[in-house]
Formats: C-alpha cells, sequence, structure tokens
DNA sequence: ATTAGCACTCAGCAAGGTAGAGTGCTAACA
DNA sequence: TGTTAGCACTCTACCTTGCTGAGTGCTAAT
C-alpha cells in the first residue's frame, strides 16, 4: 500500500488550490512551475501517476491536466486545507447589513442565509428544525374584533406564531381574557408533544359549558403549533451558480435549480444534518444522500440555544468550492446566530 | 396607410399562434399548409411582406420565417386573441392546493403564487402593496415572560404582524393590559400616517409617568407597521422558465434570474401596476419600464377588498407566452383571492 | 389578383485539418 | 535510486470548408 508522503501531499493541495481557483485541469507543468518545488514536470508528472492510481485526482480524458476527485477534496479537507478567516471587510458588512432589528427566528434565518450567499457567492440555506420539542411559553387570545379573534403562540425557541379565528359573537372582551388565561397557565411550559387530551378536559372542566369557544381557540393552538412545527427553509444566491462554469451546461443547471425548488425535500435533508453535534458537517459530491447533488458539496452547521437545536444553516456549491472560506463563513454566522438568539430570547433562556 | 383587412388579421393570427406554440419562425409554406386559406405560399409570401412593412412581425434573418414583433403581439392580444377558460382539472387542482386553511394574507399570497406558475407553467409574482393607507383595527400588548412582552398590530386589509420588545421587568401584567388597551382605544381607526405626536402625547398622558414602558412598546408598534409597510414581494416558478428555449442561453438565463432576485425591483414595479383600476394589464415586451424585460411580458392584476387594493399579482414569461391561458389564469385567480380574503376578514369588512 | 418558377440567401450541420496542452515512457544522468 | 530531458502519442478546442434545406423576393404567366 502506498501511502501519501509529504512531497505528494503538497503537490496534491497545489493541485487542488489550482483547480478551486481555475477550474481548469491543472497539468504537470503548472505545478512545477507555479509552486517551487524545485521538481522538474517529470517529476511530478511520476508523482500525479501515483496520485491517481491512489484514487485523489482523476483525467477528464487522456490528453488533459489533472482534477480533484470526491475523495481528493475529502483528503484536502481533512488534513491539507488551511483553516481562513473572513476579511475585515466581510465581517464589517455582514455587521451593517445585519444591524437592523431583528423580532423573530425566521427574520433572522432569512436575513443570515442571504448573508452568507453574498459573502460566500454561493448558494445559502437556512433551515428551522421540526420543533416537536419546543416548549409552549406563551399563549394568548386576543380579541380583534366582534366575532374574531387572535390566537398567539410563543416558545422558547424563538418562534412567534398567529391565527385567526372566528368566535361566537356573544363573547366578551372580558370572558376570552379569562379563557386565555387558562390556556395559558395550562399549557405554557409544555412541549408540542405533551398537549393530550387530559390537558384538554382539564381547560374544559375550568372553562365550563362555553364549548363554543373552547374548539375555535384549540384549533388556533394546533395551527399555530402547526406552523411551528413545519420545518421552513430558506434559500439565497441560487443565482450565484450561474457564474461557475460546472454550471454552464442548461441541463446541470436545470437540474440544480430543479432541486433547490423542492424545498421539503431540502428541509428534511438539513434536518438529517442537525441530529448531529454542533460541529461543521462537510459532505462532498457522492457523499450526498442526494443522488442529484453529487456534483455538489453541502456545509452545514447547526445551532443551539441550551441543549434545544434551534436549527441549521449551510452553503451549497460546486465540489470545486473554496471550503476554507465556506467553513469560515459558516462558523462565523452560527455564533453570529447564537449571540442574536440569546439577544432574542433574553439570556434567561430556559435550559431544560 | 394600408389596412389590415380580414384576410391580413387572419394571416397574422396563424402566423403568432403558431409561433406561440412551436416557438420556431414560421414559413409562408407553413401557413398556406396548415390553415386553409385556399392560396399560395406565393400568396402568403406577399401578405407577410405587408406584415412585416406594418410592423407586426420581422425576419430573424434573410431565409428565415416570420416571428411577430412586440406590436404584432399587441394587436395581437387586443384584437385577435379568443379568450379561454381555464380547463376543468386546473380549477380542480387549484381547489385541491388551496384548501388547506389559510389565515395570513401574506401565506394566500404565497399560495397563489405558487399555484398560478403551476397552472400557467411560467413564473408568477404576488406582492401586498405599501400599505400606508392600511387601517389599523387592533393593538395588543401581551405579556411573554418576565421582562419581555409583545405588540401585535393588526389592519383592516387582514396583515397581522407582532414584534416582541422588553419592559422593565416591575411592570405588572395588569398594568400592561390597561396599558395595552390604551394603546387599542387611541390607535385602532386610524391609517398608519393618522399616527403623529399629538396622538402619542394623549396616550402619554393618560398612561402617566411611566415613560419607561411607552417607548418600548411604540417602538413595537412602529415595528410592526414597518413590517405591514414594507412591500412583500412573492416569486414561484422561475425554474420553469428553463423549459423556454428563448431562455437556453446561459446569459439571458442569468439576466432573468438575476432580475428576479430583485425583489425591492420588482415589488415596486407591481406597486405602480396596482395604481391601474382593476382590470387586467398587459405589458409586452419594450412597453415593460424595465430595460431587462423587454423579452419578457407581464400579465398582471390588482384586487381590492371595499375600495382598497390589497396587492397586485402577476405572470411574468416570454414575449412568446401564451397570453389567453396566462389572462384566464390571472382572472380567476383575482376572484379567488378576493373570495379568500373576505372569507378572512369576515364579511363585515369595513369600507371607508 | 393569384400563382408557378427560379435565383438567391443564410443558418446549421458535418467533415476535415491544425495547434497546443498534456501525458507516459524510455534512456541518460547524478 | 531518484530525477530529468526528450520524444512520440493522444485528444480537445477551434477553425475552415462545403453542403443542404428552408425560406425569401421577384418576374412573368394565368
Amino acid at each position: 500500500m502506498m501511502l501519501l508522503d509529504d512531497r505528494k501531499k503538497r503537490i496534491l493541495q497545489s493541485i487542488i488550490d489550482d483547480y478551486i481557483s481555475t477550474a481548469e485541469p491543472v497539468g504537470s507543468r503548472t505545478v512545477a512551475r507555479k509552486h517551487e518545488f524545485g521538481l522538474s514536470s517529470a517529476t511530478i508528472r511520476n508523482e500525479m501517476a501515483d496520485l491517481e492510481e491512489m484514487g485523489f485526482i482523476k483525467q477528464p480524458h487522456t490528453s488533459a491536466g489533472r482534477i480533484p476527485s470526491d475523495q481528493g477534496y475529502r483528503f484536502y479537507v481533512d488534513q491539507l486545507m488551511k483553516a481562513s478567516q473572513l476579511t475585515v471587510e466581510e465581517i464589517l458588512s455582514i455587521k451593517s447589513t445585519m444591524d437592523v432589528k431583528i423580532n423573530e427566528l425566521n427574520q433572522l434565518l432569512k436575513q443570515v442565509s442571504a448573508v452568507m450567499s453574498k459573502i460566500t457567492k454561493y448558494t445559502s440555506m437556512a433551515a428551522t428544525p421540526e420543533r416537536k420539542n419546543s416548549i409552549l411559553k406563551t399563549i394568548q387570545v386576543v380579541p380583534v374584533e366582534r366575532g374574531r379573534a387572535l390566537v398567539i403562540v410563543v416558545t422558547n425557541s424563538g418562534a412567534v406564531k398567529n391565527s385567526l379565528i372566528s368566535i361566537s359573537e356573544t363573547v366578551s372582551p372580558e370572558f376570552l381574557m379569562y379563557v386565555s388565561n387558562i390556556f395559558n397557565e395550562k399549557l405554557s411550559g409544555l412541549t408540542i408533544d405533551q398537549i393530550n387530551m387530559p390537558v384538554i378536559r382539564e381547560i374544559e372542566i375550568l372553562i365550563g359549558p362555553s364549548q363554543d369557544i373552547l374548539m375555535p381557540i384549540l384549533n388556533g393552538v394546533v395551527d399555530c403549533i402547526n406552523q411551528i412545527d413545519s420545518s421552513e427553509v430558506y434559500l439565497e444566491g441560487t443565482v450565484n451558480m450561474l457564474n461557475y462554469p460546472e454550471f454552464s451546461d442548461v441541463d446541470k443547471l436545470k437540474e440544480f435549480l430543479g432541486l433547490m425548488d423542492k424545498k421539503e425535500l431540502l428541509g428534511r435533508l438539513l434536518n438529517e444534518l442537525s441530529q448531529s453535534n454542533g460541529n461543521v458537517t462537510i459532505s462532498i459530491g457522492e457523499e450526498n444522500k442526494i443522488e442529484k447533488m453529487k456534483d455538489c458539496s453541502l456545509v452545514t452547521t447547526t445551532y443551539k440555544v441550551g441543549n434545544i437545536v434551534i436549527g441549521t444553516i449551510g452553503v451549497i456549491g460546486p465540489t470545486r468550492m473554496d471550503y476554507s472560506k465556506v467553513l469560515a463563513a459558516v462558523n462565523f454566522m452560527k455564533n453570529r446566530i447564537v449571540d442574536e438568539v440569546e439577544k432574542l430570547l433574553g439570556k434567561s433562556s430556559d435550559d431544560p
């Protein structure tokens, strides 16, 4: 079994660095010239033949230079790549874009996604998870006008949802408030899964016989929960992909954009990834579960508040992406989100 | 000045119909064969030369057939085209997709946009207007937890917005409710523009010296109003464009998708169009104000509740779009929206 | 007024030819 | 034994050329 000696590593790194920035297959001459190995192209050629045999690089056709294979990128990401930092300008730009007041998690994610795609020049995604384990913080029923009320649900993960309901015109605001308080007392502190028949019974008994107010409100609550529950996906910068030669083919483009249109699929994908620990996950080409993503790489991470995973953010680009920069951006934004969410929920974020 | 006699009209219509369905320049032979004019291609040729001179059709190059000019489409839309209806399947499909409960205007628009792009196979847009003239219906402040409250604003146009605020921990829920009622009494019924210093003074006097609760709430209200105010744009089906040969060129595609990414620009465009009366507006090619849309046509309409324009919906596609079908779809969806909005706001929708 | 006929134009495609980048192999060299 | 110069070979990208077919405009006959 051949091993990667130091020189092979350096050559591999040269090839990948070069290919990432030019998108052209890199030949032995280029490697010998650009990076001062003090070696002739012939020697490099021998080494490259070895690297190809080991599966790190491949030739698109006989008389072309080499391009990295998925395995090559994998090795690069794990061992070769040097970590980079966002530039001061980039950080300033992020700060200025995100300076506006944000008061709901989903707005925050939208912005984060926009900023990430702007910085990386790739496509970025942000998803809220299926929040089965969110804890209800506040439930309120507020009169809007005669016969209409608004049910509002706030969770500990920062989501605020509301649902308009119709109620009997005879219900007085005072009674509505009374009922609202009952709902709040009985439901707040529970996770969504913990709302079951016994709890509803309790509320029913407390309210008394005014059945025609219980059901509309309950429906409203359920509706809010469904909204919270449903994983939303924010996508930004799909157009960026048009700037990369790997997508200059219309069919490739169609495949990619078609995939990006399937929000539910992406949501599920991101939520699966959110199972992982809090680190950054990189899936390269074929490593992706989705067949159509085999020419793309995905860099994702999750962010938590306390112990709760609040969501996943990520960047998707061609396998030939600038991993180092994307990694830096994703990491930066992750921390940024955690900060903002803490601001949003107050320091008193209740860890379960 | 040459006039369009009946035969010329029929020939023009043949050419446009043909071109809309095939995207290929139409030659004299094709016209003579497909549609039984009982004329030879040579005669058609003479007529086509006339039509070209009059500016209704043009040749992409010398030895090709003719394609409609913008002026040709305009004449077609105004005089030649026969109105079409959505098929039963399409209507059923719309009904089934939109059957889910909808409780906020913006969700409705999102769905409408999705359905429209699905039916027409083009890109569809829906925009909420800059609602300077929205009337506030309800303002409520609801405690969430110690030191945090939620400001909720509902308008007569069906928008519901909320903003999380921080307040002093010493404020009791009862006092908060008292303040909430004052805000509600003083502000509801006003348009956004009518909220000015005198009104705020009044509130200030009623609340008394607890300054540290007035400002946070006021900020919350302003924040909600800003959200209502800002025209949001929902886009769906941009990917559909990849199926049309006019966008098989990557540069064309980039131009189009780049344009679609500029949500503010589109929002402004749609809002300008919302000035028009309630009919359907069709802008063809060069007629569009935006230079980059000169290869596209835009079919829009606005929908009102009472006398208030609530927003604009539209479909954008290549100038070679199926105008008849798009028109039918846009009209259908417009009515659908009006129905849904009335359901949403209750029949008691207050006309000013 | 209509049409047959003809010469002309031009995009699109296929065939052939060339240039250049890059490779693998071999033999010589330190 | 590792390195290198040299060379024959391969293949893509690009250009040129020539051909075909669709379509036109014009003219002269009906």
